[in-house]
DNA sequence: CTTGACTCTAGAGTTACATCCAGGGTCTAG
DNA sequence: CTAGACCCTGGATGTAACTCTAGAGTCAAG
């Protein structure tokens, strides 16, 4: 049913979403196995490629880095055990973000509270914005 | 009161907790004035100097990058009109934070879910994690 | 005076993730 | 057959904020 055909890299790079450059820098970085070539050099590749392009930009959007993508991508084709890891990783990434969210939480707060403070005129030894950034800490 | 000595690069970059090169590094980029020399050439620096880069660390910490830091710094040079200035600039902020933490906190509820979603054993093909990473967007 | 810690400069390297370029070959519609 | 779109390689470039190196000069303690 689905078409086996021989796609351009043109046309997975259109159909993913992503830049051309951007596939073959996924290819030197073994994101992306080596597609097999027509007689010309032109790279070959088939449906599966785009969906490997598409699970990592979604993984992308998650915050997984390139690195960890690559580990998942190793994962995902393990049949036996993978599951277990990807679960781990992105319980990782999980914690990772909710720890980044709350950083920025207390930093959202702290300057929230500052710009109330501050009155938006006047002289800058009274602006407690300023007064914050250069105090040794009350 | 205060000692006006004159410090080394290695105290002040002590007693401000950043590293020798990053001083040198902010003074180049222009947030750190060029500072008086011994004969030697060995910079000296005074107390304000510590201040300063107590501010860019601050600063740093709620999410300025070094070129809104360059801008505060004028700002908090200006006796006139700087305040408002500042105050628009945290402000602005503030709100980059927000968009922020709310771009996370929706990735955070989708990998959540995921999560929750997967055994975290069996096969690579029921692994809703994977599934949600290769699909063609259902 | 010697030793070891400190400082100087100019410039290159790092990280993550691409993005762009030149100079050339290939493919396809008309 | 030809114009224009597409693809190839290897390497350079960009961003942000540092970080490091080499090779040489300076300072303070003993």
């Amino acid at each position: 049913m689905n078409t086996p055909a021989s796609l351009t890299i043109g046309r997975i790079a259109q159909s993913a979403g992503v830049a051309i450059d951007t596939i073959r820098f996924y290819e030197r970085e073994g994101l992306l196995p080596e597609p097999r070539r027509r007689p010309s050099g032109y790279r070959e590749y088939d449906q599966g490629t785009v969906s490997r392009l598409r699970f990592i930009r979604r993984a992308k959007d998650l915050g997984f880095t390139l690195d960890e993508i690559r580990e998942l991508l190793a994962l995902s084709a393990e049949r036996h055990g993978g599951v277990e890891g990807v679960r781990e990783r992105a319980a990782a990434r999980l914690k990772a973000i909710d720890e980044r969210i709350a950083e920025l939480q207390r930093v959202r707060d702290g300057l929230s509270e500052l710009i109330d403070a501050c009155p938006g005129h006047g002289a800058p030894e009274d602006c407690p914005i300023l007064k914050a950034l250069t105090e040794p800490r009350p």
